[in-house]
DNA sequence: CTTGCAACAGACCAATCGGTTTGTTATTGT
DNA sequence: ACAATAACAAACCGATTGGTCTGTTGCAAG
């Protein structure tokens, strides 16, 4: 990798902690530049501006990111425990700094999706991307499956109550609560089968 | 009431759509002080500062409604049907405005709870609130119920799931999909019987 | 009549923001 | 040897931020 990529990806890499721990508006790029070690006219020889830097963010780290973390449960030969299973393991992984900053992707839903367009058509994207992925995994064991499922309701619905639960541990900063919803999740997802 | 409550009220107000629409930090003071028709001083004279217009627009406008709109379903005679009917004409009345701005206290929650302990500690305390209302209710009707049921688990599932699809909408800015997750979250609310 | 305070108005301030511009350095092709 | 360009450094800029300070006005009590 050279010099110049090496000081684009650390700056992506701080940009992207900055951005998952304050948010986009409140991220400042002197703050960027401090932790990088870098001046402005590097910043801006790599990016156009704050929020291209941003959309860069997006799609270089949070989504592959993203996808590494789901994608793996849904490709379980039993999606249902693998999600079940994907769930509590992040209950017991889950380290306070996770648990108080929440999920980046919902975490810029929150924040950006009214704000700016850009923003909004990718995250969009992005969970229109995991919808499908979850369809998919459903549409597979479909005769273990219940009938008069709506699979992507159903998909809907778990991502929803996932990122719901985020949000209620950011409040209470109490690993217990997300785990008890997590708890209730598994048990839904579970009486999807047969 | 007096003038000067009068103009308190009218801060008030102004800052809680404001707060609303573009969250906390990104809410401007002198965007409050021209939409009021006041000056700083008037704002500094009833305020000491931002955060306590913050906290004050949470006490006084944001709890109030919130208790509201919630406590009139769980208090009705079937809390179950109360909560469905709730939801469902919730997804009826929506208007673009409230899909886009989302749940005033979700959108606190996610920005504010890690970045002001005075924040996340008012949340907190109406989340839990929230909580114990739902817990009562499901107390209430408790011989209907299926056994085995942690009453406090699926009042926090509930609740979650229900701020996960406001964020589903502010992406999509598509009521179905809200509906969607609504629709389910019946299901699930309607299976909590016998 | 005047003194005092509640209820503001509005100029002012330092700090910070995202962004621009100019300058410098090292490397590379010719 | 020289020109060109990539890859920065850093001073600088206007705009905006939350917050302060000094006035000013109207009413009410003495």
């Amino acid at each position: 990798m050279s010099d110049a990529e090496q000081t684009r990806q650390k700056i992506l890499a701080v940009a992207a902690e900055e951005i998952h721990q304050h948010g986009f508006q409140a991220t400042s790029l002197s703050t960027i530049l401090n932790r990088c070690g870098i001046s402005k006219g590097a910043l801006y020889y790599h990016f156009t501006n704050k929020l291209e830097l941003g959309y860069a963010v997006f799609e270089e780290n949070y989504i592959p990111v993203f996808l590494g973390t789901w994608q793996p449960a849904l490709s379980q030969n039993d999606p249902i425990e693998g999600l079940c299973e994907f769930f509590t393991s992040m209950c017991n992984s889950m380290v306070c700094n996770e648990a108080v900053c929440g999920c980046p992707l919902n975490n810029l839903c929150e924040e950006m999706a009214n704000v700016d367009e850009g923003f909004r058509l990718r995250i969009l994207s992005m969970q229109e991307k995991l919808n499908a992925l979850i369809v998919e995994s459903l549409e597979r064991v479909q005769g273990d499956l219940r009938d008069n499922l709506v699979f992507s309701q159903v998909a809907y619905f778990i991502v929803a109550t996932f990122h719901g639960a985020t949000s209620l541990t950011k409040s209470s900063r109490n690993k217990e609560l997300f785990q008890q919803v997590i708890t209730e999740l598994c048990l839904y997802i579970r009486a999807l089968k047969k």
